[in-house]
Parts: structure tokens; C-alpha cells; sequence
DNA sequence: GCTCTGACGATTT
DNA sequence: GAAATCGCCAGAG
């Protein structure tokens, strides 16, 4: 299993209507402050089906960056009942906290 | 093996 | 609150 493989793992596993950090799922993983490792294998987003990126948010609350468009990924977010207050998401939506 | 680069994080000013 | 700085790990050249 690569470092990409556990990160569409953890991924995968976030539930319908939430988000998670990258910093989030990188504890998930078992490291602590791999974020950027984690966006970057999202990045490359082999399998966008599977994995909802999308759901993955900065630790500040915003929605950080969406290789389809951070657009996209706002409308996806609303679309699961996300609620989006100037650009950012409360932290109540987000897990692992 | 070294050096960028990148969907980030936390601290400080 | 916003901007700047440093630190972080993984992949590509």
C-alpha cells in the first residue's frame, strides 16, 4: 500500500455531509504534519470517483484548492448540505475535532 | 542522493 | 484579521 493508497483510504472513509482537514487525514495515516504530502497525492486525483477529494478542506476552514476548480469543489460541497460562510466552513461540519 | 515544487500547518509580526 | 516566514513529507527531474 503506497502513501497515495492510504490517503484515498482515509479518504473514502469520510462520511456524507463532512469534511476533513488535511491535517486531518494525515493523522489518519498515522503522521502529524504530512498535509502537503496528502494534497499532493490528491492532486494527481487518480481516481475522483472513488475518492471524494472534495471533501478535504485546509485546517483554517477554507476549501483550500480543487485540481476540477475550487468552484466545483464549493458547488459539490454545498450539494451535501455544506454550509459555506464567506468562503469558509464551519467547524462543525469538520471531523476530528 | 540532492534539489525543486506542491490541493498545507502553525507561529509571529 | 492578514501577510510573511519556517517547517513538513512525498514525488519528479
Amino acid at each position: 500500500m503506497t502513501f497515495d493508497e492510504k490517503v484515498y483510504e482515509i479518504v473514502s472513509k469520510i462520511p456524507n455531509g463532512k469534511v476533513m482537514t488535511y491535517g486531518g487525514v494525515a493523522e489518519a495515516l498515522g503522521n502529524n504534519g504530512l498535509a502537503r504530502a496528502v494534497g499532493n497525492s490528491l492532486n494527481r486525483n487518480p481516481n475522483p470517483i472513488k475518492v471524494p477529494c472534495h471533501r478535504v478542506i485546509k485546517s483554517d476552514g477554507r476549501v483550500g484548492e480543487y485540481a476540477n476548480g475550487v468552484e466545483k469543489k464549493i458547488r459539490l460541497l454545498k450539494g451535501e448540505g455544506i454550509v459555506i460562510k464567506n468562503g469558509r466552513i464551519p467547524k462543525e461540519h469538520i471531523i476530528g475535532m
